[in-house]
DNA sequence: AATGTGCCCAACCGCGGAACC
DNA sequence: CGGTTCCGCGGTTGGGCACAT
């Protein structure tokens, strides 16, 4: 299984080499991941290195079969943020990314199975349109945003709020600031290809799971929270136009996700 | 015991974005 | 400001193990 391409070695880790970059990583630190091969001695490419630590070597990683409390936050974390692994990963303690993306697509190919055996044994009914659901896309905040500078804004854990709701005109940040919600697409949905695209903010069923998901499990306000501040973020309003009102509600606000549909 | 099948998971690959020059 | 390098991510592949035949 080993393989070489230009002098880098590929394929399964040995116990020497894993030795060799864990020795490495708690001289150095982790980081300057090109670094890291000539460092530690090692024939592996940079990439190699990251994803050994990372997915294997890391202290504290979790392995063995997910429970099914990590079961049911994976299910609700898939349908708010999609094949986001690293963020789903990030809310559950000790899991690799590369875990949970695993188990997803194992129990992804078990339904499909299932439901393709169901379906022979029903009967295929044929010529349904598929369904398409348009997720938002998590979007990443260079250093020099605003509130990860720490100008003008007062970024803090009392701003933190998560954008969904039944009702679009409904929507508060923890500090009462409004926040405006693209405008619902009209119905029917449009056609792409023979598929009906959904908005998720179309989607009542997607709002309402969302809503209970945050109600219930997600948003502690204030003090500790599921969500980090760099992953889901309001601006407070900013000194001057052209995105602050008088009455110093929110009308611009930041957030990972990028629900106009880039 | 040998072979086939399915599943799990470690690892690779390609791409996009940020950082740097 | 454009080009290059680096990092991190998601998709995919394939080896190996367990179980069935």
């Amino acid at each position: 299984m080993e393989r070489t391409c230009f002098g880098v070695r590929k394929g399964a880790w040995t116990e020497e080499e894993d030795i060799l970059l864990r020795k490495c990583i708690e001289k150095y630190g982790e980081g300057k991941w090109h670094q890291v091969p000539p460092r530690a001695g090692l024939n592996r490419c940079r990439k190699s290195c990251r994803l050994r630590w990372l997915n294997y070597l890391r202290p504290n990683i979790k392995r063995g079969g997910f429970t099914s409390d990590e079961a049911d936050l994976i299910i609700k974390l898939h349908k708010l943020l999609g094949n986001r692994w690293s963020l789903i990963a990030g809310r559950l303690p000790e899991r690799t990314a590369n875990d949970v993306k695993n188990y997803w697509n194992s129990q992804q190919l078990q339904k499909k199975k299932k439901k393709a055996e169901a379906k022979a044994g029903k009967g295929c009914r044929g010529g349904d349109l598929e369904s398409k659901i348009i997720k938002p896309r998590p979007r990443r905040f260079s250093k020099v945003t605003n509130c990860l500078r720490g100008i003008n804004t007062n970024c803090n854990n009392n701003n933190i709020i998560v954008a969904a709701a039944e009702d679009h005109n409904n929507i508060q940040s923890a500090g009462g600031g409004q926040i405006s919600l693209p405008t619902p697409t009209p119905t029917p949905w449009p056609q792409l290809d023979g598929l009906i695209i959904k908005y998720w903010w179309d989607d009542k069923d997607m709002l309402i799971s969302a809503k209970e998901f945050i109600d219930n499990e997600m948003i502690t306000i204030g003090t500790t929270s599921l969500w980090s501040t760099t992953d889901l973020m309001i601006d407070q309003p900013r000194a001057g136009p052209p995105n602050s009102d008088q009455q110093g509600h929110i009308n611009d606000f930041s957030i990972d996700m990028d629900i106009w549909g880039s």
